[in-house]
RNA sequence: GCAGAAGUGGUGGAAUUGGUAGACACGCUGGACUUAAAAUCCAGUGGGCAGUAAUGCUCGUGCGGGUUCAAGUCCCGCCUUCUGUACCA
């Protein structure tokens, strides 16, 4: 009876789908458990190794927990909105959705064979109008609220209207837009309609505002800052630059706060703590207001310019006023005289890309204004300059420059000659700033000499507020995230607009479904994609999407029929509470009931890749708060422990080709046309394009040049092989040499020979880095014509190097050929067994052999004389002893998200239990139900052959009984001055005194004293015996 | 520049609170079975030195110091690689 892995696995993916055993109930007496892994993106590359290494992960976690009797809920979807299915649609005409589709038949079919335990009942699509429904719907929520400071919680914005009817706003402590004016009830009340809506729309946790994008023209979409990678798109590589448009944006920054605080009460990894707490960026300091004045009459001109600063106890060290080129004060405090410079620089600025301005950093420059500011406290003029280095999106754009104490003003300072006051004591400012906070001391600052840092920000902070200048101050780096896209392949926003003003579509009408287009292009004005729709409108007396045409006015206001929103959600949209979402998929009514959301409360276990930091993970936690804020979900953080899984690395093959360098030889008469040909010749030869050379032959070829010359004999047998080989790579060159009439005149160094390496695909490669060349030559067009050169053996050698598995670098290896050769446990388990789950490791296949004969030694245990068949005998307590060790051992890895210490844990006890012939009941069902988690399949199938008649999936996990481990003997290392020399076996029972002295009476101890008298005997009882000489 | 992670045999990695460095597996070497191959099984396998051998000695966890009876593990100072981030006032 073989082990018979494509039967089993077939047998059981079968089973478990028929008799939907891991679907959860929402009412169960169990206790629950939500395992969640990050839901993947269906692409058409479908998956490959690296996908299911989480997901493996994850569904060990989720069965082991069956085992220990909760109610597990597992589910799993696809994130299926998204770029690539755009930008296929755009180059095929293929709609989105028929493409999605097919590709997640594909990934439902690969994860299928895998055997994970996911409750596919709970299915959620991102793209399907059943899901983003909700999606719109909380887009809705968060349109109807606003943030209320006092309360720290998001609030009715009809609670907002009431105040403001009652009172104004002179009391609301709202996060919201900066510019709003103070208004009492009466201006309220006299206010139109519009008018009225234009100021709640600076409140709404959503709102329109017209933002400086990253706009990329390639693309023709508006990106986050974490889809640009190094001033440029993430996908394609495409230029980003600066532009100013009406978009959506969510007010993140409400909640900035609280996205810090709460990071305190989750088990995520540091290093992702860490990230999402830079990436908030919380500072404290002040804000001050500079007077301007005008620089002939010294008078004050209606200006002031604010600041926010981190260092507000410098202040006297301020010697300028930096603002950023794009500063609204700019155009109005420039003197006539300067205002040629400022123009030329503002408009060369506004010109250098984002990258550029990222390539030179160190790079200074800056104009002055002409106007001046009045310093607050001294009463000082200091001029005011603008320059790149301060940034228009951050605080108010503009600085208090304190060379003494910041690099960038330090250094701005020194390059335009401006003074620079020194305000620390005891410090040298002469050749860099001081930037050591904690332990400076101010001088030279009226009230604050001789304060500490702590003690001057307090006291200055007092006194800004005191004297009106300013107030305290904390900042955030986050920014409020926009919202929109101009792609087509993304959910509707469920808004139209009157008269300009954006009106939402009452909840009874979602989904909004997305619109039928022709193209799928931004359209020739500039629109984004859905513009391309001719049936795009909303009915206001039908509550239906209706012709474009039907649209009565241009501003839309007569029929009642108005345009709808162009833009789309981002990429983030429909990911950021899909956890909550397939707790209660079905549920038609609400987007989750509150009995489903009070059973599950929230995630236990969550899984994915750290690349989501602060993008999902960020986005995420705002909407659950905000969902938390309307009393939609119970709990304010949605995932109590977060573990990333590390990169799966592929192991890249490459090939070589050799080049030439080329030198005229000295002393020899060279003609302009002989240059010429010179030129022609490295040009083409500085790659022999039609031949490749394995890779020992260049091994061969960089170690024979600086071979130790005077071994005579060697030397002379290696360079006739090596000259052998040069020369039949140079024979088609010198025949170019001589039609080119350059015989005598020029060197071709063979010394410093250039190698060029190529990537091929690793599906050519065996484990051993040979490359079948032959089947590569009949397959691949771009190597039909070339020659492989190798050894004598004709093995032809590839050099391998490990990069980042993905389709460009062709090292991308699909799981299902492993699952046809090994099965889908051995897959598993190797997955596992690679390395620690959180970290990245490279992929070698050739391990697998590994794993896949444990599994067989494991099913072989079960087998006597060809039949399966197990004694019902009492096992020996050696036999139990491997047993409960193993259990102990699995359930701490288990515990510790150590699965590739569990893996060998099994290998060990299985090679034990073959040792010891065991095939007693009593160790072996035990055994498969530990093995389960692992090996699903294998495990069932045990089970099954042990009589049961059930799945073996929620049977309940082995007990570990400490009793079987109990030791009465322990072999002693015994050491000498710390390093071990032999081992001696004792009595656990014997005491401290008693080991000492059958220690110094062992022979081998007397051997190694030679009669010296050792200073001192360490014992650590059970552990260790170490004598110091 | 800043932040984080990591560095252990030919390879992936193990060593949970400082206590036998290299578990487990791959690969490699030798052997058994076989006409042969595959599969399977057995033995060996960090480097160096000595010895016919059993064995012994010695070096060894990126580098240099330190603490300790004892350091891969703790402390100080560096180096390298990877990942994230980008003038945040």
């Amino acid at each position: 009876m073989e082990y018979n892995f494509r039967k089993i696995e077939d047998d059981w993916q079968k089973y478990w789908a028929e008799k939907q055993t891991f679907k959860a109930e929402n009412n169960a007496t169990k206790p629950k458990y939500y395992v969640l892994d990050m839901f993947p993106y269906p692409s058409g590359a479908g998956l490959h190794v690296g996908h299911p290494l989480g997901y493996i992960a994850s569904d060990i976690y989720a069965r082991y927990k069956r085992h220990k009797g909760f109610n597990v809920l597992h589910p799993q979807g696809y994130d299926s909105f998204g770029l690539p299915a755009e930008q296929y649609a755009i180059q095929t005409g293929q709609h989105p959705a028929i493409t999605t589709e097919a590709n997640i038949k594909t990934y439902r079919k690969q994860l299928d064979q895998i055997g994970f335990s996911f409750d596919w009942s709970r299915e959620v699509r991102t793209s399907d109008p059943s899901y983003y429904k909700w999606t719109q719907w909380i887009f809705i929520q968060l349109f109807e609220s606003y943030y209320c400071k006092d309360a720290n919680q998001a609030r009715s914005i009809s609670e907002l209207e009431a105040v403001f009817a009652t009172e104004g706003n002179y009391r609301i402590n709202a996060a919201c837009d900066d510019n709003i004016e103070i208004f009492g009830a009466d201006d309220w009340k006299n206010y139109s309609e519009e008018q009225k809506q234009k100021i709640l729309l600076k409140y709404r946790l959503t709102f329109l505002s017209e933002t400086e994008v990253n706009w990329c023209p390639a693309l023709g979409t508006v990106l986050a800052n974490d889809e640009i990678v190094n001033g440029v798109s993430e996908r394609g590589g495409h230029t980003v630059i600066r532009k100013k448009m009406m978009q959506w944006s969510m007010r993140i920054t409400a909640y900035a706060q609280r996205l810090l605080d709460g990071l305190a009460k989750i088990d995520w990894p540091q290093p992702l703590k860490d990230s999402q707490t830079y990436w908030i960026g919380r500072s404290e300091g002040a804000m001050v207001s500079f007077n301007v004045i005008a620089s002939e009459t010294k008078q004050s001109l209606p200006y002031k310019i604010d600041v926010f600063t981190t260092r507000p106890d410098t202040i006297f060290g301020v010697s300028f006023m930096t603002l950023a080129p794009e500063h609204e004060l700019v155009s109005k405090i420039t003197t006539p005289e300067q205002k040629e410079a400022i123009e030329t620089y503002k408009k060369a600025t506004s010109k250098r890309s984002e990258l550029e301005r990222m390539a030179d950093v160190k790079t200074i420059s800056g104009v002055f204004t002409g106007a001046y500011a009045q310093h607050p406290f001294s009463g000082k003029e200091v001029p005011i300059w603008i320059g790149d280095y301060v940034l228009a999106g951050y605080g108010t754009g503009a600085v208090m420059s304190v060379p003494c104490g910041d690099e960038r003003d330090y250094a701005f300072a020194k390059h335009f000659n401006i003074e620079i006051p020194n305000i620390f004591e005891g410090v040298d400012i002469s050749e860099e700033a001081y930037t050591d906070k904690e332990n400076s001391v101010i001088a030279n600052s009226d009230f604050l000499n001789g304060l500490p840092y702590k003690k001057a920000m307090k006291t200055i902070i007092y006194e800004i507020e005191k004297r009106g200048f300013g107030y305290g101050k904390i900042n955030y780096r986050l920014r409020d995230a926009v919202f929109s896209r101009q792609r087509y392949w993304g959910e509707p926003f469920p808004v139209y607009y009157k008269n300009g003003m954006p009106q939402m579509i009452d909840k009874q009408y979602l989904p909004i479904v997305l619109p039928e287009v022709e193209k799928y292009l931004p359209t020739e004005d500039g629109q984004p994609p859905l513009g391309n729709a001719t049936t795009w409108a909303w009915d206001t007396n039908t509550n239906t999407i209706v012709s474009n045409d039907k649209i009565s006015h241009p501003s839309g206001d007569l029929g009642g029929v108005f345009s709808l929103e162009l833009n789309t959600m981002p990429g983030w949209a429909g990911s950021s509470s899909y956890f909550n979402r397939y707790m209660d998929s079905e549920n038609t009514e609400e987007f989750v009931s509150k009995e489903a959301v009070n059973y599950w409360q929230d995630v236990d276990l969550y899984i994915g890749g750290s690349e989501h930091a602060t993008g999902h993970l960020l986005y995420s936690r705002f909407w659950q708060m905000f969902l938390y804020d309307k009393g939609v979900v119970p709990v304010e953080e949605y995932a109590k422990k977060l573990i990333n899984q590390g990169m799966i690395t592929g192991t890249s093959a490459f090939v070589k080709r050799v080049g030439f360098t080329f030198f005229n030889l000295a002393g020899i008469d060279f003609s302009v046309k002989d240059n010429e040909n010179l030129n022609l010749l490295r040009e083409e030869f500085k790659v022999v394009k039609d031949k490749i050379i394995s890779e020992d032959l260049i091994l061969y070829l960089k170690k024979t040049y600086n071979l130790d010359k005077t071994n005579n004999k060697e030397h002379i047998e290696h360079m006739k092989k090596r000259e052998v080989l040069i020369n039949y790579l140079i024979n088609p060159i010198s025949q170019k040499i001589s039609e080119l009439g350059l015989i005598d005149k020029i060197l071709i160094d063979d010394g410093d020979l250039q190698f060029f390496k190529t990537h091929v695909s690793v599906d050519y490669v065996n484990s051993n880095d040979q490359l079948d060349f032959e089947r590569l030559k009949k397959e691949d067009i771009l190597y039909k014509e070339v020659e492989f050169i190798t050894a004598d053996s004709n093995i032809f050698l590839c050099s391998r190097e490990v990069e980042k598995m993905s389709k460009s670098k062709y090292n991308v290896v699909n799981p299902d050929q492993i699952c046809v050769e090994y099965g889908a446990d051995s897959l598993r388990m190797f997955e596992m067994f690679l390395g620690p789950l959180e970290q990245s490791k490279p992929w070698k296949t050739s391990g697998i052999s590994g794993v896949y004969s444990f599994l067989k030694k494991l099913w072989k245990l079960y087998i006597v004389n060809d039949v399966f068949s197990v004694s019902d005998e009492e096992p020996t307590p050696e036999e139990f002893k491997v047993l409960h060790k193993t259990i102990k051992k699995v359930e701490e890895d288990i515990a510790n998200f150590s699965f590739n210490t569990s893996v060998s844990t099994f290998m060990i006890a299985v090679n034990e239990l073959t040792a010891l012939k065991c095939n007693k009941r009593a160790i072996l069902e035990p055994l498969a139900i530990i093995i389960e988690p692992y090996a699903p399949h294998i495990a069932e199938e045990l089970w099954k052959n042990l009589g049961h008649s059930t799945s073996i999936s929620t049977v309940e996990f082995p007990v570990f009984e400490p009793k079987y481990l109990v030791e009465s003997r322990k072999e002693y290392p015994v050491s000498f001055n710390g390093k071990m020399r032999f081992k001696i076996e004792l009595s656990l029972d014997l005491g401290i005194k008693e080991i000492e002295d059958a220690v110094l009476a062992h022979e081998k101890t007397q051997e190694h004293l030679q009669g010296r008298i050792p200073k001192k005997v360490i014992i650590v009882h059970g552990k260790i015996i170490n004598i110091v000489e």
